[in-house]
RNA sequence: GGGCGAUUAGCUCAGGGGGAGAGCGCUUCCUUCACACGGAAGAAGUCGUAGGUUCAAAUCCUACAUCGCCCACCA
């Protein structure tokens, strides 16, 4: 080992690394009875998807929760798999055979089907891949599909089991329609954004003019749909109305006789008052049909063009009919005017293309009785979210939770298992494929469509377990999970789901104990990183660039629990240098342990004891970082530790002993930087597996400390390491550095090389004489001084440089060298510095409120404070009175 | 229309009632036997604005401004 390269190179150690990981069978879990144990699903990324900035985000979090609780001893299953994706599948294959110029129906359903599943056999692996160069310790011997023949009857099985107690069921209504991918979406699959637009005024005739009047207007958006329109509707309070509800207006260009109705729905106050209603096209207006009994006319296809009920304007696309329409309602007097309007357009989440409010027959869940206990759950804090504050975000969706629309009109899914006899009229749905009718025996069909890709990622965490029963004993292990980390976009679509069916299925038992919903990752210009537009940016050449490490430990960096992540790759940038950093610290250990036998770490100076206390320090507070789900804090303790104080105090401190100390003292001292390094490496490790284990496996270890791997190896115990904790030395030490850094600074200002030894006065207080003295090797050794003179009334010796450190005077006799004007203006601004916050103090220290009221502690603090300063200034204005 | 978050050093961001912090960048010096992906010393901020609470406010409250996000049946 004492031929570590200078560098530490992760493409070097990396691949090695993870083989080693997975021959030694680290990444699989066994059930331990009476042993707690720890488990995560992954969200199971979409198997058309390769790895982007918000997976390396969220899998290094998961990562670094898994692999603390593995080292922690508890049996550890992280479930990996995949997402068979419905829509955008469909969509790469569809692709695929358009190059060959056929359509899905020109190769039909089976053998569509059969290159979806080839399609998964060619690509679906490359995000798993991806994910193991992260270093992410799943499970991955035990991959899950959510097509999976096991998963497939959990599918079934929810479905049969809902469909039995009717929660689901069968429904006619509006529902959003994607042109393009064909198929149904539920509310939270459409993404609605404003659109600049008009706002068309028409005239309506009435067929006898009433009181005079003779025609209504309405205003609408949507022009094209008058031609559905079925009926007029006003508020029934509405003044200028009130007289024509009951009659009847003739509809332009298609002579139509329509009613006007009175409905609550429509606002006076906005456009006319008066609404055109198209039942079959807009979900409000369907349900002013359905009070009224209006007919609902279905004026489009399902490509979005229009139907034959349109008349003459059968086929065209629906941004043509409306040009088409607009043109023939000016012709015919009907325009009135157009006025400029905003307003929300919904857009498929998969394909961007506006979305049709169209009527059709399709599959429902109700989801009312579900939401109640999963409400409930959250509220009583069964489950948990971190941030807290999305709770109220799941709460204010659930409290108004609609009807789930799961019916797709795909192929590559799970297809809907209810069976039709259209002999007899049976329907059912069965675990079973059925040939023929129960009731009648006459051949029976199944559903054509399949089921919402959501209606199976809610099962994850527990059809991956194995329910309902190809592994119980997973789940009665593993379930619940412990906890869930996903980005806030799918906290409907997914999280809220999984509560629902999670504890539907599992005798109320909820699927996860805490919710994550990390950052999200937006690139520096703050846009949201996109393949398509460029503006994203890849993990997989950060890694190239920073290694796995650096990737990770600079994403955890940048993790807070209120602000998204503007990727800052600066960060990445340290994190690099930060591995490099701890593999030279270890290179520097390993290169000093001639003579080295294992052994307990023994504190002889107040140096060890200080790196101790430090190191105990920190084990504590990445014990509650990472319990409180805090990385950013975290990543940010451990670098601070490793570099600020392990290595530019700690290990130069420990220069001296190694190369200067008889043997006995050069043995305790590498017995604390080994024992230093092996625990911040452990506790290093959930963040940057890769450079923490090859290093780590090459520590001397004792043999009851060695473990095959740092993976498996325990996690530092803090309570234990609580022993260590020593103010007092951290006072010393403190002080040590206050003096080191006066004298370095004067050595810096005057240009005095690192290789002149300097000789160096202090005078201290007796009370300041003790710490001085005892510590002198190690201030001579860390500031290069030759000789170190200390004494309560040393003299200033001639042509010195003059520094301060609290009521130390310290003199740097510099021949000739001093620039006493610069020393002067210098002093004086410290003292100005001094002089203000002591003024401060001193004013706070006389305000009887303070005193009053302030905790003791604190104006125990300010005095002492005071004092300091007190001093200070007094030994700034001796040296500022001999300068003048 | 409702809600959430942000506003701190040139940039990206921590912190969160009692002495303004980090990384990157910048200035000066140093290739000293772990590391130049390094070391040492520095410069740099009226903590968005205005009120309020408090002995004490960057931190808590209110309003406002700006930016971002989410939800909502905005004909």
């Amino acid at each position: 080992m004492s031929e570590m390269p200078k560098g530490y190179d992760p493409k070097a150690v990396e691949g090695a690394i993870f083989s080693a990981w997975q021959a030694g069978g680290y990444f699989s879990a066994k059930i331990v009875e009476g042993v707690e144990p720890y488990s995560v699903v992954i969200p199971p990324p979409n198997v058309t998807g390769s790895l982007h900035m918000g997976h390396a985000l969220n899998n290094t979090i998961q990562d670094v929760v898994v692999r603390r609780a593995r080292m922690q001893g508890r049996p550890t299953r992280w479930v990996v798999g995949t997402d068979h994706a419905g829509i955008a599948t469909q969509n790469k294959v569809e692709q695929k055979i358009a190059a060959e110029g056929k359509t899905r129906q020109d190769v039909g359903r089976e053998a569509f089907i059969e290159e979806c599943w080839e399609w998964r056999r060619l690509y679906g692996g490359t995000i798993i891949g991806q994910l193991k160069a992260m270093g992410c310790s799943c499970d991955y011997d035990n991959e899950r599909f959510t097509m999976d023949p096991s998963y497939q009857v959990a599918v079934r099985k929810v479905f049969v089991d809902w469909f039995e107690k009717g929660l689901v069921y069968r429904g006619n209504r509006i529902i959003n329609w994607c042109p393009r991918c064909s198929t149904a979406l539920s509310d939270i699959e459409v993404e609605h954004e404003d659109v600049d637009s008009h706002l068309w005024h028409l005239r309506y005739p009435l067929k006898e003019p009433v009181g005079g009047i003779d025609h209504v207007v309405v205003a609408t958006t949507r022009p094209e749909t008058m031609l559905g329109d079925t009926c007029i509707a006003v508020h029934p309070d509405d003044e200028r109305y009130k007289a024509l509800v009951g009659s009847t207006v003739i509809l332009p260009l298609v002579g139509r006789e329509i009613p006007i109705v009175a409905d609550d729905y429509v606002d006076p106050a906005f456009g006319s008052g008066a609404v055109k209603v198209t039942p079959a096209h807009d979900p409000n207006d369907f349900e002013i049909g359905e009070r009224h009994d209006c007919a609902k006319i279905n004026l489009m296809n399902a490509d979005a063009t229009i139907a034959d009920e349109g008349g003459a304007y059968a086929g065209l696309d629906r941004y043509e009919a409306r040009k088409r329409v607009i043109a023939d309602l000016d012709a015919a007097g009907a325009l009135v005017k157009i006025d400029e309007h905003v307003h929300s357009v919904g857009h498929c989440y998969r394909c961007h293309t506006v979305i049709e409010p169209w009527l059709s027959d399709q599959w429902f869940v109700d989801m009312k009785p579900l939401a109640a206990p999963a409400i409930e759950a959250v509220r009583d804090g069964r489950v948990s979210f971190h941030p807290k504050r999305w709770e109220n975000v799941y709460f204010h969706w659930m409290e108004n939770i609609r009807d789930w629309c799961i019916s797709r009109q795909l192929w590559w899914g799970h297809r809907i298992p209810v069976f039709y006899c259209d002999a007899c009229g049976w329907t059912g749905a069965s675990m079973d494929d059925l040939a023929e009718c129960p009731t009648c025996s006459a051949a029976v069909r199944q559903d054509e469509d399949v089921l919402d890709t959501w209606f199976s990622s809610q099962l994850w965490p527990f059809a991956t377990l194995g329910w309902p029963d190809e592994t119980p004993e997973d789940i009665a292990y593993f379930y619940p999970t412990n906890v869930l980390s996903t980005a806030r976009d799918i906290l409907f679509l997914w999280v809220a789901r999984m509560v629902m069916s999670g504890m539907y299925f599992n005798e109320g038992t909820i699927p996860f104990d805490d919710v994550i919903i990390h950052p999200t990752v937006f690139n520096a210009e703050g846009r949201r990183m996109s393949k398509s537009l460029g503006t994203g940016v890849d993990p997989l050449d950060l890694m190239e660039h920073y290694g796995a490490d650096g990737m990770r430990f600079g994403l955890m960096l940048q993790v807070t629990g209120n602000q998204d992540i503007k990727f800052a790759e600066d960060k990445l940038l340290s994190s690099r240098n930060f591995a490099n950093k701890i593999w030279n610290a270890s290179r520097f250990v390993m290169m000093n342990l001639e003579g080295f036998s294992a052994g307990e770490p023994v504190a002889e100076t107040v140096a060890d004891r200080w790196i101790l206390s430090r190191l105990a320090n920190l084990s504590a507070v990445v014990d509650e970082g990472l319990t409180a789900y805090e990385f950013g804090e975290t990543a940010r303790a451990l670098y601070d530790f490793f570099w600020n104080e392990f290595c530019d105090w700690y290990i130069e401190l420990a220069k001296s002993r190694l190369s200067g100390g008889n043997a006995e003292q050069r043995l305790a001292v590498q017995r604390i930087l080994v024992y230093v390094l092996d625990t911040a490496l452990r506790l290093l490790h959930p963040m940057m597996p890769f450079v923490t284990e090859e290093i780590w496996r090459n520590l001397p270890l004792a043999e009851e400390d060695r473990a095959p791997s740092l993976m498996i190896a325990p996690w530092p115990d803090s309570a234990e390491l609580s022993r260590f904790a020593d103010t007092g030395a951290e006072a010393s030490i403190a002080a040590v550095q206050e003096i080191v850094v006066a004298i370095r600074a004067v050595r810096a200002r005057y240009g005095v090389s690192p290789r002149t030894k300097l000789d160096v006065v202090v005078k201290a207080p007796e009370h300041e004489m003790l710490l001085v003295e005892g510590e002198s090797a190690l201030i001579r050794s860390l500031a290069g001084v030759g000789t170190l003179a200390v004494s309560p009334d040393a003299e200033k010796p001639a042509h010195s440089a003059v520094a301060t450190a609290g009521s130390l005077e310290i003199y740097v006799p510099l021949e000739g060298l001093v620039d006493f004007d610069a020393e002067r203006d210098r002093l004086g601004k410290e003292r100005e510095k001094a002089g203000v916050e002591l003024d401060r103090l001193n004013k706070k220290l006389g305000n009887e409120g303070f005193l009053a009221k302030a905790a003791p502690e604190i104006v125990e603090k300010d005095r002492a404070r005071a004092a300091e300063l007190t001093d200070a200034l007094a030994v700034l204005d001796v040296q500022l009175a001999e300068l003048a």
